[in-house]
DNA sequence: GTGAAAGCGCTAACAC
DNA sequence: GTGTTAGCGCTTTCAC
């Protein structure tokens, strides 16, 4: 395979000699074709695939002041909503060039960990799945050099000065209600996302536009405290089975914590939807074949990932619309399947 | 934020000049710091802190000839077993000072995607989850120099000359099936992996095993074709229904088939364990939340991805026991919830 | 359209 | 122990 004698990596200084030109043609005909005679890209065309050179995107790197990388942080790798949209970040990153690092909080210092990858020239910019864990301690101002934060999928209200790329949380979280309250119930409550510092998400604040807009009463003790996962379900399913007056119908912040919350409340004898009607967010891989089968407001996980890379990119190579505060907001849909139900007739006389 | 007046980030001169040495001996303090004296390295260190340096790994790259990176390489990201390990991946390879590049196959040259990586001096290392998809493809000989393949987590059956850390998948499989026998079915079938040119897998050895032990027939129509996916196990329960003659327990390759089936079956009137006893392969995080909960085989998944990082790291890093065809295999642990239960006596006597 | 030369920031010989 | 020097492989003026 290696045709010269030497075993070394061919460096941009084999093609040149082999094509009989200088490095920098080479250079030049590989990141700016047009500079060059077609003659001589030919040649180097030739010498490219005769040696095998690949570039080396450390030297590169140095010279451009550019890692073309990007860094993901997730906080969560495990959940499945995230680790789909990864796979489609990837891909989108490959196609332009770009490579993919991935970053875990380790440690205790909740900027830091961050900005060195950045001031070590690691990466370019980031991805920040999910704006809890991270945002509040980003470095001010956020869009200072070398650092181009882009928050996605997030149902945390996020003040501006932020790119994000999201789900219309608040729509699609007033459509989930309202497909319960189309199905007549009128007894409702809502397993939480994380809320910071109190404040209400944007699915809660969409579960609450369609309960007002219904003429509905938001009861506090059917609003349970979540964070997306399946533990906060099952903890919403206890405090479920201790209600003496319970909803007939729940809006669910995620999939998983619903699933959290059938799999607790079966256990006691509740059957769904005979018993509860639920609808969850983000229609996650097993959605479909989860028993029941989860009526949940699919998002655009491809979608999501796709348009934050790109996003992504086009802010970095200066072809962003703006790069200021962006806002891509993508719809998401109503999946019906089997976990809603109508109120049974008899119980909607007796007010249950 | 920013100490002098100047806006690039810091380099190593800037912070020698601060400290009032050379280059050299900040580059020293910082990685080897018994090479240099008490005084200085406190010099160095507050210097350090001052300017906020960080260093540049694309110039250390370059010098070093390494990218202290590890690239791993995922068919099936969404795959939640995957991602579970990702994680573990991730704060390992942090821990030791890597960074971690994700790769997906992108172009149809099997061989180049993962080959370029190195070659461009992007990476150092390679973490290969599931064997399936590229071990036949990659360059010979593989530990040719910068490319280290590490396989992990496959049930293939890998020909030597790759290191392997994994769990013990036949084993594994022939306790679950055993646990089947146990309970005392008799009349029991499989969901395959994946097969590479039709042959079988670990698992499906494993499960061969104990049939055989047994005394008990392997039946080819009860031997189901998959590929670890759900609509492999939908696949496999439409296959199911269509037999006259049927099983009554089945082992699953892993935990997703499992679902697809028991989704499938279910929605036919099959009831589990009622009708049909499942044991599964993973135990990924749904499956205590499923209904009904899954028997499964566990893996060591935060293991799984630690040690395989740790242990590419060490042969990266010269330390590694041998480096030549290392085989670390980790045991599994079968839990058993509900999704398995006694045949019972009545159907036991009329040998179904 | 092409080549020569400089330099990105770092580390490793080699002096001292 | 510490400084000086060279050079990793690339891109990019600046000449021609």
């Amino acid at each position: 395979m290696s045709p010269s004698s030497a075993s070394k990596t061919p460096t941009i200084q084999d093609v040149a000699r082999r094509a009989g030109v200088s490095a920098a043609t080479v250079s030049r005909a590989l990141s700016a074709p047009e500079k060059v005679s077609d003659s001589t890209r030919a040649k180097v065309t030739e010498a490219v695939e005769a040696t095998g050179y690949a570039i080396n995107q450390a030297a590169r790197s140095l010279r451009m002041r550019e890692a073309r990388t990007i860094l993901v942080a997730i906080p969560n790798m495990g959940n499945p909503f995230y680790s789909t949209i990864m796979d489609s970040v990837v891909r989108e990153a490959t196609l332009r060039g770009y490579g993919v690092l991935v970053a875990n909080r380790v440690g205790n210092d909740p900027t830091q960990w961050l900005r060195d990858y950045f001031s070590s020239n690691r990466a370019d910019g980031l991805l920040l799945f999910d704006a809890s864990l991270e945002l509040g301690h980003l470095p001010e101002p956020p869009r200072q050099k070398g650092l181009l934060p882009l928050v996605l999928s997030c149902d945390e209200i996020i003040d501006g000065g932020f790119n994000l790329v999201m789900t219309d949380n608040r729509a699609g979280a007033e459509r989930a209600t309202r497909h319960l309250i189309d199905q007549g119930h009128t007894r409702i409550g809502h397993i939480c996302g994380r809320l910071v510092h109190q404040f209400p998400n944007e699915r809660l604040l969409g579960f609450q536009d369609a309960m007002r807009k219904a003429g509905l009463p938001i009861r506090q003790d059917w609003l349970f405290p979540g964070d997306h996962s399946m533990v906060a379900g099952v903890d919403a399913g206890d405090r479920f089975l201790a209600l003496s007056d319970r909803p007939t119908a729940l809006f669910c912040a995620n999939d998983e914590s619903m699933i959290g919350f059938l799999s607790r409340t079966r256990a006691h004898g509740i059957e769904c939807p005979r018993d509860i009607s639920l609808v969850g967010f983000d229609d996650i891989n097993i959605a479909e074949n989860y028993w029941p089968p989860l009526t949940t407001m699919r998002q655009p996980r491809n979608e999501l990932g796709r348009v934050a890379t790109a996003t992504l990119i086009d802010i970095l190579e200066g072809t962003a619309p703006s790069g200021e505060g962006l806002r891509i907001v993508l719809p998401s849909e109503l999946i019906v399947r089997s976990s809603t139900a109508p109120l049974p007739a008899t119980r909607q006389a007796v007010g249950l």
